[in-house]
DNA sequence: TATTGTTATACTCTATAACTATA
DNA sequence: TATAGTTATAGAGTATAACAATA
């Protein structure tokens, strides 16, 4: 069949994201982890305190949104928020969460270094560069 | 704040997709358009009869995703049904749809030319081809 | 006045299971 | 037996509006 899409960067930039996403999240079941989680356990851990607020303008999720992220980690006892002052928390890792943050690092280093591998050699290191390109 | 996921290409491409989606979609809605219906209709239109499941192959929607879809083309009067024998049927652009596809073609194409555009050149043509190490 | 955290809500997209009917 | 179309349903993800409390 004719498929015109295929022409479209766009198109494929959606198709490469959704394949990569569904498989990502599948690896990190097996971890009680979904690839927001995992995001947020990275960014708590490289930046200890952060607010949920500062959070969310990072990884461009509304305020609104993270609310039943941060909750389901704290249920499962892998962040802790503490006062800042009187209307900020800080958020922090608890050592459940540095263990499950390290198994989720495996997991993802893995994936990533998979998924450029697949990438023919004279082309992969102009990905990273294309795609900032496109958001930041 | 440091930010380790910027070094994940898997995170840069999902951060250009649902930035690069949320652009689309609002220059679409001029046209009462979402990029799954404007994908559609150009894939309806380079195979005129086709059914929905070879649509949702194509597309990798489920079938089941392809039925509020293709009905609410069908109320818009975008498309059209027709019986293939017992158990499929044939999908057609009606002038109405073809009229909104002229129209979103412009759109899109002109949307994936500024896509591009903002990829410095010496990278530019290597995006597709990586994108397409990672899903085809 | 702007920001933080939150509730409520709605829509889109995706996924699975199950059913009917036909090839 | 496999495929087409459909219904029902659930879970993510995303968006907006609104509110109380605090900076």
């Amino acid at each position: 069949m004719r498929d015109p899409l295929l022409l479209l960067p766009g198109y494929s930039l959606r198709r490469a994201t959704n394949a990569m996403g569904a498989e990502l999240n599948s690896r990190l079941a097996t971890l009680e982890l979904r690839r927001p989680g995992a995001a947020i356990l990275m960014l708590v851990d490289a930046n200890p305190g952060i607010t949920a607020s500062a959070l969310g303008r990072a990884l461009d999720i509304k305020r609104a949104n993270m609310v039943p992220l941060l909750r389901r980690l704290e249920e499962d006892a892998l962040i802790e928020r503490e006062a800042i002052d009187g209307k900020s928390r800080g958020l922090t890792l608890t050592a459940a969460g540095q263990q499950r943050l390290a198994a989720a690092r495996a997991i993802i280093d893995t994936f990533e270094a998979e998924l450029m591998a697949r990438i023919p050699a004279e082309h992969r290191d102009h990905l990273i560069p294309a795609l900032e390109a496109l958001w930041r």
